[in-house]
RNA sequence: GGAGAGAUGACCGAGAGGCCGAAGGUGCUCGCCUGCUAAGCGAGUGUACGGAUUAAACCCGUACCGAGGGUUCGAAUCCCUCUCUCUCCGCCA
């Protein structure tokens, strides 16, 4: 949510901002609310205020044995038009509020301006495409012929876009998650987190997904809640509406989930391999941040994430998205894109934002500087990485000609030791 | 799932229709005192929204005693619903 006095003072950076991200939203609208909004607002606490007075001169009269009959009817006169005005302000709120939270995050100064992924810019690019002597496969070939990936029985089990890992595979996913916990705690300083899987309709709010992206969520029946698409949304929430210590931040979270998305408008999109599932696997950095240092820390993070895939010797580039690819609570992300060599593509495997304040202002997560006054800390995350994508990686990057997949140097401790998957 | 108890400020804890944004204590901040430390003395110490001002502070108003609704001229206090916590029983990984 942005700055509501930002809006009111300068509806006119909002709308350009609006633009660049190619949103049709209509600002004028929101400003009127809120003038409604406030006039009501206005209106009701002068009544409020003078039932008050009215009220403590009852009690005076009373306990002194005067007639206060005259302040009781006003009393009533004045409650009456308060309920009439209190039904006014709550329909005047939920109209600008459900307009406030709809409007997506202004995009940070140093964002390209664009309008989709073609105009994202490239801001690195680590290693190389490996050269193989033979026909790189695919991970979904790769998986079933060495049956480590089982998609006819995931999809028997369930439906669609879920997999069966087998032995070895599971083995690596498992071995890929622990070895990320591993590094950010023991290298990066980050605090493990363990949260549930599923959460309220404030937390989902706080971070955004809702009131905007329900259809995206799976929603549990008989319950109002919902399984996380990301741990984001469960870690972001840990200090919703706290107020923390300027000495403690910044606050470093790194959480092992499996993400549920519905993945509503991706039909026949990516519909082979572990590329798009209902449930994946991740490990995701969270930090939470000073206002002033929020962007160092952004790059901080998408080292963090980077260092994943260095560690594993696969390239990679980094794109900073541009204006019109931006996600609706980000100021600015970074998106780290690996190379498969079995498909031919650069496919994303992190997302690395920050969102300034446009979270913590849903969500109340405050803190209190050093001279008593408190404000809003700034939120981000990133993947660090996608497991499923991650492991697709491996296996495509390290496969041989026999179909045996070889096993990163850093991972072989976390798979019992073993040097490469072997060829059936 | 059954029975009971509870939820008040950073924390502990009073409060039982109007004098309560809320006693008292702890903590914290500032000042005094003290050779240092400890102790002691004094003052201060919630958040949000709206207004005023606008660089900010101060100021004015409103709301908030788990959440929502109700009774009443008036609710932290009475009633209802829900959520969460604790104890006992049952069940269970």
């Amino acid at each position: 949510m942005l700055d509501p006095k930002l809006i009111r003072d300068n509806p006119q950076i909002v709308a350009e901002s609006l633009k660049k991200r190619g949103n049709e939203f209509d600002v004028q609208r929101l400003v009127v609310a809120d003038e409604k909004r406030r006039d009501v607002i206005k209106t009701v606490e002068a009544l409020k205020s003078e039932k008050n007075t009215t009220s403590d001169q009852i009690a005076k009269l009373k306990k002194s044995g005067g007639d206060a009959q005259e302040q009781i009817e006003r009393l009533r006169s004045l409650g009456k038009q308060i309920e009439e005005l209190n039904r006014e302000l709550k329909t005047a709120e939920a109209e600008w509020e459900s307009l406030i939270m709809i409007v997506p995050n202004i995009p940070h100064q140093t964002v390209p301006v664009g309008g989709g992924d073609e105009d994202n810019e490239v801001a690195k690019v680590w290693g190389e495409k490996p050269v193989f002597d033979f026909q790189p496969l695919p991970h979904w070939d790769l998986g079933e012929r060495l049956d480590i990936l089982d998609f006819k029985r995931a999809a028997k089990i369930t439906g669609s876009r879920f997999t069966l890992y087998k032995s070895y595979g599971a083995l690596m996913e498992r071995a890929l998650i622990n070895f990320m916990l591993d590094l950010h705690v023991l290298r990066h300083g980050y605090t493990e987190v363990l949260p549930p899987f599923m959460v309220n309709r404030d937390s989902m709010t706080g971070t955004g997904q809702l009131p905007k992206f329900e259809e995206e969520l799976f929603k549990l029946q008989g319950f109002d809640y919902f399984l996380i698409p990301t741990a984001e949304v469960p870690v972001t929430n840990i200090y919703r509406e706290e107020i923390l210590k300027e000495a403690e931040l910044p606050i470093k979270f790194v959480a092992y989930t499996p993400c549920f998305r519905a993945e509503a408008g991706a039909h026949g999109k990516d519909t082979r391999g572990l590329t798009r599932q209902h449930q994946f696997n991740k490990v995701e950095l969270v930090k939470f941040s000073l206002p002033d240092t929020s962007y160092d820390e952004l790059e901080g993070l998408l080292l963090d994430a980077e260092d994943v895939l260095k560690s594993l010797k696969i390239h990679y580039r980094v794109s900073c998205l541009c204006t019109g690819d931006l996600g609706f609570s980000s100021s600015k992300t970074y998106d780290i894109e690996v190379w498969l060599p079995g498909q031919d593509v650069y496919r994303e495997i992190s997302s690395c934002s920050n969102f300034e304040d446009f979270q913590a202002r849903r969500a109340k997560i405050r803190y209190r500087k050093a001279n008593g006054k408190i404000d809003l800390v700034h939120t981000l995350n990133g993947s660090g990485l996608a497991i499923g994508r991650t492991t697709m990686a491996v296996m495509e990057n390290y496969q041989n000609a026999d179909g045996s997949i070889e096993v990163p140097e850093v991972l072989r401790p976390y798979m019992q030791g073993i040097t490469r998957i072997p060829p059936v």
